[in-house]
DNA sequence: AGCCTTTGACCAGCG
DNA sequence: TCGCTGGTCAAAGGC
């Protein structure tokens, strides 16, 4: 047995700043300073009828940058009725620029894992739709496409699915995949949601050879309609339906109230929300929510809801909001999940989402989540 | 023909 | 030791 078998820690994996994408991000104005890279998904099997599927970019406060004053989340916001952002570059540019700045750092190794930092500024993938999404990111967009669920997600590599299981507290199964380039060791698990869509993936190694060219195979996956749907793990336990997934999403009526998308900072914090995190929160409230599926906190006593909605300014864009706080501490099994210096395994869990420990709910978080890159 | 997915069985780790 | 669970193997079949 060989012995990455075994579970080890998973760290949280920091992507260290990226010249091109700094550009990117100062291009809008934002700094460098507190604030998280939001990304909604489009997530076509959503939707009652094929349509296509692509992602969304947004920015809203997070550990990494900084809104700078001034800052319309309207003019950040990517999407196919935005689909050019004030910078001369589509959302799907965008998209494919910051999704292979992280894809590249997985697969050259670059991400950093810092324990100690882990924390404050990390980001973590779980996504990797990348490659393709660089590659063809607008003609994707253009394209009707389908979630194929039985299908790893593209990150530029072929690989051959070796096994499945069903784990337990899922309704569907974990796929376990190998690299199939020779001599290369790589695996990836892929978790799915009740829903079908893809909400981890976690790399196993370090390819040590370049992405395949298009081939056959390869362009056949490139050029399919094959796209998946990305969220963050959770790290709490979440019960709930789905079963307004996939309703209409035709209006807009926002009825809710905000409170529940208001931008704080993590646990502990003192921090007085930012004026244009408000606005990049009300924004998104007001102009996205659409209700599709609701979460409730498994955790006994706590009344923590989440929302899982379809944006409205694109169908396809899906909007996680969370309502209420924690009154309890990160299941201990969860926990170590953050705590990177310790191994720990997987948890089951029946639903996939993120959660921010116990500090407040963010009512947007694009996390992009890397589980582990073990050399 | 080659590569892939599927699927049941097997093995190892852990409580 | 036993049962549970996650990870892997390998045969079978499909594309």
């Amino acid at each position: 047995m060989p012995t990455d078998s075994h579970s080890p820690a998973r760290p949280t994996i920091t992507l260290p700043p990226r010249p091109s994408l700094e550009s990117f991000l100062s291009s809008a104005g934002i700094s460098p300073g507190p604030m998280t890279l939001v990304s909604s998904f489009f997530a076509d099997d959503y939707s009652p009828s094929p349509s296509s599927f692509s992602q969304l970019l947004a920015v809203t406060p997070s550990p990494l940058f900084t809104v700078p004053p001034g800052f319309s989340p309207s003019a950040f916001l990517f999407s196919p009725t935005h689909p050019q952002s004030p910078f001369g570059m589509s959302h799907q540019q965008a998209l494919a620029q910051v999704t292979s700045e992280a894809v590249i750092a997985q697969s050259q190794g670059q991400m950093q894992i810092d324990e100690d930092d882990a924390s404050e500024k990390n980001v973590e993938v779980s996504m990797f739709e990348t490659s393709q999404m660089s590659n063809n990111a607008d003609k994707k967009y253009q394209q009707p496409s389908s979630v194929v669920v039985n299908k790893p997600a593209d990150d530029g590599y072929n690989w051959r699915k070796y096994g499945q299981k069903q784990v337990k507290g899922s309704e569907f199964p974990r796929s376990y995949y190998k690299c199939t380039h020779l001599s290369c060791n790589v695996k990836k698990k892929v978790e799915r949601a009740i829903d079908g869509h893809i909400t981890e993936i976690i790399y196993k190694g370090q390819h040590n050879h370049e992405k395949p060219h298009s081939n056959k195979r390869n362009k056949d996956n490139s050029d399919s309609n094959e796209s998946v749907s990305i969220q963050p793990k959770s790290e709490l336990s979440w019960v709930g339906n789905s079963d307004s997934f996939g309703k209409s999403f035709s209006d807009c009526s926002i009825s809710e109230d905000l409170g529940g998308v208001d931008m704080r900072e993590e646990e502990g914090g003192d921090v007085e929300p930012n004026p244009k995190r408000r606005q990049v929160s009300s924004y998104v409230s007001s102009c996205l929510r659409l209700a599709l599926s609701y979460y409730k906190c498994t955790s006994a006593g706590c009344n923590v809801r989440k929302h899982i909605e379809r944006a409205s300014m694109d169908p396809k864009a899906v909007i996680t909001t969370y309502e209420g706080k924690h009154n309890h501490d990160v299941p201990a099994s969860r926990k170590s999940s953050h705590n990177t210096s310790k191994p720990h395994k997987a948890v089951p869990e029946k639903h996939p989402d993120m959660d921010f420990g116990n500090s407040n709910q963010r009512p947007i978080h694009l996390s992009l989540k890397e589980e582990q890159i073990i050399i």
